[in-house]
DNA sequence: TGGTGTGAAACTTTTCACAGCT
DNA sequence: AGCTGTGAAAAGTTTCACACCA
């Protein structure tokens, strides 16, 4: 399956949990368009690797596509996660309830601060750097969020990876470097507002020089990354 | 320039200025490649788009390229910033070091329940949605981030895009509709955990039939997103 | 009739490999 | 000798357009 694809699952998987509840049971390829944002062939391809689910002249039953998109993600089950780092960032990620919508239990959250260690946050006591190995084996964790300052990512990404972990979430502004066979994906919050300052500032830029301001088809770049990418 | 060259300029611009604050003044493709993770023939293409401001033989100007990529992203200047949504995910970016770091300010903070309407948040108080069109007036707000449940925010990209924002960055897991020449960007810190369940299910998968667990290049699906995505 | 599934074409992005400059 | 800049090839992704089926 194309990586491209993989990315998106997640949006239809949304966009068809959303129709499931509002009572929707089939969906044409065109109607998900309109509510993912993304255009209709392309769905359709993107559903087309996942098997031949849909039905010609009807579309998709949107109960049996949500099921074959968690089946195909891994997501029927649960994902218990760790949070290193609980500053700002990763007490807002401990408390945010998007995970636990969608399966996703943080069931550790850990700091070097003493100051921090011992403090509730959201019904979670955050723990030393220690307690590490003996959250993951407990709790048989397979992914770890970095939510610590830049300086720290590496040496916490090592101590992930030594305690088992081998998918890594990268809230920290900095390359990580993992061995093979673990995944890492990077987040940084300031580099999405860069991207669209490039294209603010070029927007600017044409409109002084009295250009038309956007293209034909009404964009200025492109939109979203999942998260993104 | 392409868009996946504007999606990795801010990476090789931390870098940079990483280098620089170890006094670093030069540097090749190849050490930039070692310490952002892209390739070095990549690194070259891409800032071949800038203009040629390398030197055969010796290296890039550390100096010199960080002023040039910043000029390229539009960070020669601060950007003011409003976020929507006080909630967690609000305070926690309101309180993000990482943004006035990277020369972003965040001017104005707004939230539609009356209870935390006037509180303050790293010392910026929390303002009511119709102050919205006076804090991007007065402060020349050209992006806006959108921090509020999935179920508001297709009406708060609205009112932004109403006060004249044209750049919005989505946290919320909702799909936005704006007019042509407003971009849009879109973190579902969600969907970052859900890719990386995809590749953590088939590396589970594969290991139950005995194949070898990682690719020869030893990676499982690809590293990052940069929010990416 | 309506809408999927999919080859083929178009486009984008990455990688290769080396000429050419310092 | 070393490293950039870049054409050309390869790989990946999107879009088109229509055969085919319920």
């Amino acid at each position: 399956m194309p990586e491209a694809t993989v990315r998106r699952l997640p949006t239809y998987l949304r966009v068809l949990v959303e129709l499931a509840e509002r009572g929707v049971t089939r969906a044409s390829s065109e109607e998900l368009a309109v509510a993912s944002g993304v255009n209709s062939a392309k769905i359709r391809k993107d559903l087309s690797y996942l098997g031949s689910y849909g039905t010609r002249g009807i579309g998709y039953d949107v109960a049996y596509l949500i099921h074959q998109i968690r089946r195909e993600l891994g997501l029927t089950q649960d994902w218990p996660i760790v949070i290193v780092g609980a500053g700002n960032l990763g007490q807002a990620l401990a408390r945010y309830r998007g995970f636990a919508e969608r399966g996703f239990r943080v069931v550790g959250l850990v700091d070097t601060d003493p100051g921090k260690v011992g403090r509730e946050v959201d019904g979670l006591r955050v723990r030393p750097p220690e307690d590490l190995p003996a959250i993951v084996a407990e709790h048989r964790v397979a992914i770890g969020i970095i939510a610590t300052p830049a300086a720290a990512a590496q040496e916490v990404a090592d101590a992930m990876v030594a305690a088992g972990i081998r998918s890594i979430l990268n809230f920290a502004p900095a390359t990580l470097s993992v061995p093979p066979g673990v995944s890492v994906r990077k987040v940084d919050l300031a580099v999405e507002l860069q991207i669209l300052t490039y294209y603010e500032q070029r927007r600017a830029a044409l409109a002084e020089v009295g250009a038309p301001v956007v293209g034909d088809d009404g964009t200025l770049g492109p939109d979203s990354v999942s998260a993104g990418a």
